[in-house]
DNA sequence: AGCAGCGATACCTCTGAGATATCGCCGGAG
DNA sequence: CTCCGGCGATATCTCAGAGGTATCGCTGCT
């Protein structure tokens, strides 16, 4: 049985007439007699009663023709959601980011692609970079923000693209006596509590931190240690001390803080987004497309990435 | 798109490689290549990617894979249904009867029926004879047992073949003077409440009565008035009186009840099953399949019935 | 009785599904 | 490195069958 038995069956049916059934299926009326005859004779059941006042399904055909409705409608929704899935309109995106990725740029980004696919079905999760390297190589995820290049076992199968880049700022609650100041001095925050993150993945590592300030401020760090950039913005605005992180804490001003540049200024690693570099995904695609409207800095290294490939039909 | 291309499509997602796949199909593989080249050309995607290490769907190819195998299966079951439609298996009967057909035969005949074709949704109606007629012949039911041959509009279109003869039998409640006896004759009834029915199908009507009885039991009759024998036989438990009905009153008997013969033994219309003559539902088929082993009155009659049709497929 | 409408049948044509032979490409063995 | 083998794509041919034209048979209507 063919999908063209269906087709004709349904004008048949709608027609209640072999001619003009015919004529509307664009063929002659012989073809059709001989298809549905031929449909007949497989099903074992003879589908239509061919009356003096027209052609009428039976209780056989009448059964027949609700399953072929259904079955040429899985046809073309099958097509559709082919390409739409093609397009990158529907599926999946499994995204690994680092907490500190919430401040910027995952907010705007989420934002456009939510709004620009709203049928994709967006899996987010926080993990470290080592977590999302091995997640990617084991395609686990499509797409990780990683704070770095990613490294280790499989990691030469990823290609990443910079996203934004980073130096060291201080995050005080507006009540410190560094409130309103437009930057302070490395030799400043000697003086301070400081907040910093334990997080392997926190760019501003108390082990980072250790060449900057030196071994003596290395030991005040470890007296506040939060878990990731979104803690120390907390315990900042509590007045416990002086926060260090990203400048992405920009980004995302929260109520009662300051920030201060930090002088000299410090470079952060910078934030990267990393997939297989073999993915075809057209979700994929979609997404590197969110980013590269988003993130000037991934802008050129995008357009020069290798495995493109644009659409499959060759005329 | 044919079906052919959801075939090929399932057996190369299936089997991740295109010889593998034509050799389950029983097809080269040039062939294959080229049916799964022409499906990517009219859904405008690749649904499959090509590796050295086998043929796997893309995420447009698991969109449509999963499209094509519920397509498939409307397809296959199309053909079963049909198939089971046409033998009666499934499908609707609408089934109009007289109240007392609920004595005999419907209990035997809907049992059997209900067991041998369990799928098939059975629409019962109680109605008068005259109903079931003008019904049958709008196409408002399949069949009908009915009091006498129908009559009326369109009654010429309709066959109906009879199901069951009848007499007169007298009920009474167990403590009446007339329990116990096997017989009573009109002489004796003219002296006793008397109950009879009044629906127009009721076998033993008043009407009918009058000519049995005389004038003036007629006038007794009168007096205790049933819509149908259900009731006359609840009248009669309950010691109001005689009932009067027909003998199929026997099949079901009713705990605290008697029945007489009512001598001379006085015949009441027959049981008819009606349907029209045009009919060629399966069903109707089955239900007077079933008719023709419970009612030896109707075999005969059912063996000679014209415009029968076996199975359509003609080699 | 004659006619007109409709589906079935007979027969022809030509598209396109499928077969065979071969190519191009890549990965692994040596 | 070359050579070989496996795999999918391509080229070309064949023939089954989808579809076309002509016509028949039946039936209801005038």
């Amino acid at each position: 049985m063919e999908a063209r038995h269906l087709r004709y069956a349904l004008a048949l049916a709608e027609h209640a007439h072999f001619g003009r059934a015919a004529d509307a299926l664009g063929i002659a009326q012989p073809p059709l007699s001989k298809q549905i005859a031929d449909l007949e004779r497989e099903v074992g059941a003879r589908l239509f009663d061919r009356t003096r006042r027209g052609v009428f399904p039976t209780a056989a055909g009448v059964a027949f023709l609700a399953r072929a409705r259904r079955a040429l409608g899985e046809m073309t929704a099958a097509a559709s959601d082919a390409g739409r899935a093609a397009r990158g309109e529907t599926g999946r995106l499994r995204l690994g980011f680092i907490a500190s990725a919430l401040l910027e740029p995952l907010p705007v980004v989420l934002g456009r692609f939510g709004r620009e696919r709203p049928d994709v079905r967006l899996e987010l999760h926080e993990m470290a970079t080592s977590r999302s390297t091995a997640a990617l190589v084991a395609g686990e995820l499509d797409v990780a923000v990683t704070l770095g290049h990613p490294r280790g076992a499989g990691a030469e199968h990823l290609v990443s693209v910079p996203i934004g880049h980073d130096h060291l700022v201080a995050v005080v609650s507006t009540a410190h006596p560094y409130a309103g100041r437009p930057s302070v001095s490395v030799d400043q925050l000697r003086h301070q509590r400081l907040i910093v993150a334990s997080g392997e993945d926190e760019p501003a590592t108390s082990a980072g931190l250790r060449a900057l300030l030196g071994e003596e401020a290395a030991a005040l760090c470890g007296a506040t240690v939060a878990r990731d950039v979104h803690t120390i913005i907390g315990l900042a605005a509590s007045g416990v001390g002086v926060g260090l992180g990203p400048s992405r804490m920009a980004a995302a001003p929260r109520p009662g803080t300051w920030l201060c540049e930090v002088t000299p200024r410090t470079p952060l690693p910078d934030l990267f987004l990393s997939f297989a570099a073999s993915a075809q995904s057209p979700v994929l695609h979609a997404f590197l497309d969110v980013i590269r409207r988003s993130c000037p800095d991934a802008d050129a290294a995008l357009d020069h990435r290798p495995g493109r490939r644009p659409a499959p039909p060759r005329t």
